[in-house]
DNA sequence: TAGGCCATCTGGTCCT
DNA sequence: AGGACCAGATGGCCTA
């Protein structure tokens, strides 16, 4: 419930400050990728075409052409409107993706790796601190049952990370790896479950031992 | 050189 | 209408 709460605050707070970003640096701040910027419109694009309106003489000699015209001069202003909005919401697509890859960064930083240098790729990120998320709240949930404590409601959280259907560590040989990963059988997820896991990453921190974190033996890294 | 990862562009969809 | 979000496409870089 709290996590949760801490979950959504997060994201609002995210938005927040995503919004305040996108006020105090005007997205006209970046300038747009080269492939685009050689194909914009000219800066001064055919301005002489209003300045001597024809009369209606000579306007019924040459009425397609004048048609033709204007509506070659609204054609080029439409795609000239595209382009710009696409290069606004390129620019705008950029900075979302690089909030992103900010908030990515914040997350490795938290997270033990080893080398503390070694850089983990995005999906490994986002799964290893799944499962270490997971791993504090069992060794904080097993603590409080060996020392006889009343269990945090905000911990109250018996399922391990999902191992499937693409996890970075799974149980690999333990018989009841099968449903470890199962928020449905909750029951299985004891310390016995946890005699199964262990980090094979090389990169992972060695904090992330049996003795740290009571992640067990076999757990691969996929 | 193939494969993985990443940044960027792009068009579509949904929301405000 | 404009912005956020998403997924697909593409090309560059790096490594085994």
């Amino acid at each position: 419930m709290v996590l949760m709460f801490i979950s959504v605050s997060s994201v609002s707070m995210v938005k927040r400050e995503y919004r305040e970003e996108e006020e105090m640096s005007p997205e006209s701040s970046l300038s747009p990728p080269c492939s685009l910027s050689s194909s914009q419109p000219s800066p001064h694009p055919s301005s002489s075409d209003d300045e001597h309106p024809l009369t209606p003489a000579e306007d019924s000699k040459k009425p397609k052409r004048n048609r033709a015209r204007s509506s070659n001069k609204s054609g080029e202003l439409v795609t000239k409107i595209k382009k710009s909005r696409r290069l606004k919401a390129n620019n705008r697509e950029r900075k979302r993706m690089h909030h992103l890859n900010s908030a990515l960064d914040a997350l490795r930083e938290v997270l033990p790796t080893f080398p503390e240098d070694a850089k983990l790729t995005k999906i490994e990120t986002l799964r290893f601190a799944h499962n270490y998320i997971w791993a504090l709240s069992e060794t904080l949930r097993l603590a409080d049952q060996l020392h006889g404590c009343t269990e945090p409601p905000m911990l109250h959280h018996d399922c391990p990370p999902s191992p499937s259907p693409s996890p970075s560590w799974s149980c690999s040989s333990s018989p009841s790896s099968a449903s470890c990963g199962s928020p449905d059988s909750p029951d299985t997820c004891t310390a016995d479950i946890l005699d199964y896991w262990q980090p094979a990453d090389p990169r992972l921190h060695p904090a992330l031992s049996q003795q740290h974190l009571l992640l067990p033996a076999n757990m691969t890294f996929v």
